[in-house]
DNA sequence: TTATTATAACTAATGATATTAGTTATAACA
DNA sequence: TGTTATAACTAATATCATTAGTTATAATAA
């Protein structure tokens, strides 16, 4: 009594499918229909995977997150305060620039406060605390860091994809003075 | 030769009323559809104003814009340095909690590279530029710094709305604490 | 080996949407 | 009073997500 018929789809490959859909076309273009087709698959095929649309969306959504965590958790290894938070900002923003539709994906979690969708995020604010931690920031302190850690990333980056940054200034030393500058203040 | 039949809409009312649904109900829901029902006109006379779908989001991004620009330009009146930023940081995440739609509008430009959107953009950029003169920066100092203003202000601002700050910590704290440390850093 | 069963595909149909083409009615002006 | 520009309209189409119900396959049980 198992499963396996015909093509033998599994969420991870649709997952990957749409990720790929969203890097080369934008959000706006992973539809059912286009998944669907890229899969060939019939669109309501998919159903047997995820709940519809708004359920591709979450999951895609945490798949962008994990993908994004593992990256950053990568960055990570071996080094430590102001330099590990810049290893950090640069895998992030990087991930942005080399995966634009996945980063994307992140803001199209139909309900951002899912259960599952904010357990996702709470591994990348985690992983901040820890690097944060060399700062021996006290108390809140440390969680207003974190918030100002994660809003210049998400920031720069989404203001970056949308050609927020017109000026012919460079982009990877504008980040690395502005987390500096941000870390000098947080820690004085 | 002019204008001026039945109902007698004209653009401005137009993004006036799409704005009230965006606040509403989010941008997903700005549809040619809803948009005509709460005119009270048919979907397809929306044509004589803007050019669909697209030709409405981007109007109403460059709306968006605008009443954001003013609602800073407002909070800069009569204040300096410091004070002028943390005024003007307060005014941005203010508007866009008290205009959850209409700030959402902002990222809904079907191309934001578009000469109209980026020129209503750099009357924020000019204004943020303006408030960072006190500070004396030098050279491409100063712009990387406005970079990292507006990342700030938008990461923020985005997160906060999809729910990204789940700890009961004061989110008013936690914006000051990161504006100013991210000044006292700029500046020393 | 054969029968059962769970399941991932399918077809068909529906409703909502944006959009285009072509039409009508109204208000300003000559 | 007649002309004209234009903002509304109706009708029709294509695309999409979605639901209901069906079929076929592959793993297990007999």
């Amino acid at each position: 009594m198992s499963p396996r018929p015909k093509v033998g789809l599994d969420l991870a490959t649709i997952l990957e499918t749409a990720g790929e859909l969203a890097d080369q076309y934008g959000m706006q273009e992973v539809t059912l229909a286009n998944l669907a087709k890229k899969l060939m698959i019939r669109p309501p095929s998919l159903y047997n995977h995820f709940d519809g649309l708004p359920g591709l969306r979450k999951q895609l959504a945490i798949y962008a997150i994990e993908r994004i965590n593992e990256e950053l958790a990568n960055a990570a290894i071996g080094v430590s305060g102001t330099e590990a938070v810049i290893a950090i900002s640069k895998a992030y923003v990087n991930f942005a620039r080399k995966h634009p539709g996945i980063y994307e994906a992140t803001l199209f979690a139909p309900d951002p406060e899912d259960e599952d969708v904010q357990r996702a995020g709470a591994k990348i604010v985690n992983l901040t605390i820890r690097v944060l931690k060399a700062f021996n920031l006290e108390g809140d302190y440390s969680l207003h860091a974190v918030r100002g850690f994660r809003s210049i990333l998400h920031g720069f980056s989404s203001l970056e994809q949308r050609g927020g940054f017109k000026l012919s200034l460079d982009l990877d030393e504008s980040l690395e003075i502005v987390m500096r500058a941000f870390l000098k203040g947080i820690a004085a």
